[in-house]
RNA sequence: GGGUCGGUACCGUAGCGGCGAGCGGAGCAGACUGUAAAUCUGUGACAUAGAAACACCGAAGGUUCGAGUCCUUCCCGGCCCA
């Protein structure tokens, strides 16, 4: 079954089992079943960095794959992937895909943006010249792609702009999220369209402004949308007024729809968004500290790079099934980084996301058990330990 | 044996009378949360931090208020000639 935007007769998404607030539920798409919780693998070019490949993912245990409209669009542009039948033909991926819509380029490329009504103008990367953004060009690139679920064109304040700002901001969110819906609709029912059932996610935005959440959050409840995205977090705040954020705005959207925690983050940051009621994550942690040799353990993470594991013959982490671990050992992994071998930061890219992968196949488990709030606990106390 | 150029931190170098000695690498450590960046930031030693100032610029003397920088001798290395 094939279901879009606003859902129809039957929820694409059901909880089967509940514990707190955690939630373990399944999500169906046009490209297969996703169990949540769930971590999606960053490959914003359409690549997951550091040499790994379609293949390699479905190794690791990915279940979806998250791909990025800004980057896409500036190279090789959304009409070569129209043109390639889609981005899942394009990378031979099987597995449903997310991308994102651009909108946290503007705040993170923050050079010389200019944000009217209409959309954000903003330069370019690679080469520097002006583009231009809206809610419909997002959504006509996201088309273009092909992605199994689509995210709404949003605007991501900063974590210490002014609360004026930040509600103007939000504000202007929410209206393009409601041009996001009505232009996504418009598209899915053209003829020729990659994917006719692509999915929308809002975006809840507001800083840390509990009301301004709130209110945002019970306005895009209302527009009946595929998942809710909280975005927006993890940008300078601590990890308390993250947490507290969660708390306080996941009441105020639809529980039976998946939520989305955007950006984020750390094993913990995630066993502690998980048990406040979080679906999907995603995070780029695994594969750029992977490819610094920032690896992570059931027992905190290791910097390979350590002189301290020259002559280290245990893998990465013992009982780990990841073809790193294996295979080969810290002090072999540590020579191939030092070396500067792509092979070294392939086999810790492949590690980590293997890590969170299965990490999120421990949490479903654990929720299925029902015993997930006592055991999120003790695995993040188990990270703290000495390594 | 003669000539010549040179000896500066782990390596390569800058410096040509005011240096509490610059720069690159390496090494060591740290940072990265909807990925412009295999990137960025620290880092002489004294266990660490800070405070502090004592890195003794091949060695020993000398000139000078002051020497890595000038002079003398010696040691070591490269190249050229015999």
């Amino acid at each position: 079954m094939s279901t879009s935007i606003a859902d129809k007769s039957e929820n694409s998404y059901r909880i089967f089992a509940e514990d707190g607030a955690a939630k373990r539920a399944e999500f169906t798409t046009g490209r297969g079943v996703v169990q949540t919780p769930v971590f999606m693998n960053v490959a914003t070019v359409a690549a997951i960095k550091g040499g790994l490949s379609t293949e390699d993912l479905e190794q690791v245990g990915a279940q979806i794959v998250l791909a990025n409209t800004y980057h896409l669009h500036l190279r090789p542009g959304d009409d070569v992937i129209y043109r390639m039948g889609g981005l899942h033909e394009f990378m031979d991926c099987k597995a449903p895909i997310l991308t994102d819509s651009g909108g946290f380029q503007v705040f993170s490329l923050s050079q010389r943006r200019r944000i009217t009504e209409a959309g954000v103008t903003f330069s370019s990367h690679i080469d520097g010249r002006r583009i231009f953004m809206g809610p419909e060009e997002s959504m006509r690139i996201q088309s273009h792609l092909g992605s199994t679920i689509a995210m709404a064109f949003d605007e991501c304040p900063s974590s210490k702009a002014e609360r004026s700002y930040v509600e103007e901001s939000v504000a202007r969110t929410t209206r393009w999220l409601a041009r996001c819906r009505s232009e996504l609709k418009r598209l899915n029912a053209l003829e020729g369209t990659v994917n006719p059932g692509q999915m929308l996610f809002g975006i809840n935005q507001g800083a840390i402004f509990d009301d301004i959440r709130i209110h945002q959050a019970q306005e895009i409840a209302a527009m009946d949308l595929d998942g809710y995205a909280i975005g927006g977090l993890a940008v300078g705040e601590s990890h308390e007024e993250m947490y507290h954020i969660l708390d306080v705005t996941l009441p105020h959207l639809p529980r039976n729809k998946p939520t989305y925690l955007m950006g984020v983050g750390t094993p913990e940051n995630i066993l502690e968004a998980v048990a406040r009621g979080i679906d999907f994550f995603d995070c780029v942690y695994p594969s750029r500290n992977g490819r610094h040799g920032h690896v992570y353990t059931s027992r905190g993470h290791l910097n390979l790079l350590n002189a301290r594991f020259e002559l280290d013959k245990r893998p990465i982490e013992e009982g780990c099934g990841c073809p790193a671990c294996s295979r080969y050992s810290r002090a072999y992994i540590r020579h191939l980084l030092k070396s500067g071998e792509v092979l070294g930061l392939r086999l810790c890219v492949l590690h980590n996301l293997w890590f969170y992968n299965h990490l999120m196949a421990d949490i479903r488990q654990a929720i299925e058990q029902g015993c997930y709030s006592t055991w999120y606990k003790t695995r993040i106390d188990e990270m703290k330990e000495e390594k």
